[in-house]
DNA sequence: CTCGATGCAAATAATTTGCACTGAT
DNA sequence: ATCAGTGCAAATTATTTGCATCGAG
């Protein structure tokens, strides 16, 4: 794969932050360095390195999707308030895969799992 | 809630099917009964419907929203080849769900779960 | 040098919305 | 009679794509 120089912009500010950003935020932020990226370009980028495992793709349904330079894999909780996204690393559902197989004679391939919380900071701020 | 005519075809026509139809495959089927419905009345019903729990809405990540006449609580599995939505009813994800709160010390208020499967015909398929 | 990558603008896909009218309660 | 619901068309949102040009390998 070429690496231009929007290429690896992208990368590295995906890799740089925690904040699991939208396309649309990778393209405002990595414009300041680089202000004649184009967001189709944004785009592309994001589908090629998610393809090739540099990055992870998070769909949630009816939301833009978002992206994580974090490829280890794990699930996300989204704060039904603040709109967050919180990893979760430790919760394997290896399991869970296998028992769906039996229950439906089918070969599973992977799952995607959105947890819908309230996060500790709104539900502090929901006791005032 | 006021049961138009409209309103009523489409709870009819959604709790009659098992197929986890799409807005448009909902608009399409009604309009056989009555050809002057329109898309956007279809997708406010399902709206509608489903906040009331009339229906459920199940969501899939970069795919249509489907609907399914079903409420009793149940996940949903989706062949990768031929788009397939299959029934999970005994797989019960309630105790994840507390683990996910003690893991990440949040109120978890749901989660949607979509398994990527293979279908038991689409794998027979793929083996000839 | 070559072909994959880019910038731009237009296109697409799914869904939502404004508005004047209609019909269920 | 009232106001939630409707049909229609236009608007919106997120994303994708065509095309001429550019630049990494």
């Amino acid at each position: 794969m070429k690496f231009s120089r929007q290429r690896q912009q992208i990368l590295d500010y995906v890799k740089s932050v925690k904040t699991h950003p939208t396309a649309e935020t990778v393209y405002k932020k990595v414009r300041d360095d680089n202000p004649n990226i184009s967001l189709g370009t944004v785009y592309r980028n994001l589908d090629k390195l998610s393809e090739e495992g540099l990055i992870t793709r998070i769909k949630i349904a009816n939301q833009k999707d978002r992206f994580d330079g974090d490829v280890i894999p794990h699930s996300h909780a989204i704060c039904e308030k603040c709109g967050k996204v919180i990893d979760i690393y430790t919760c394997n559902l290896d399991s869970i895969d296998k028992f769906v197989e039996n229950n439906i004679q089918c070969k599973v391939l992977s799952h995607d799992i959105i947890f819908n919380v309230i996060c500790p900071k709104c539900n502090k701020d929901g006791e005032e």
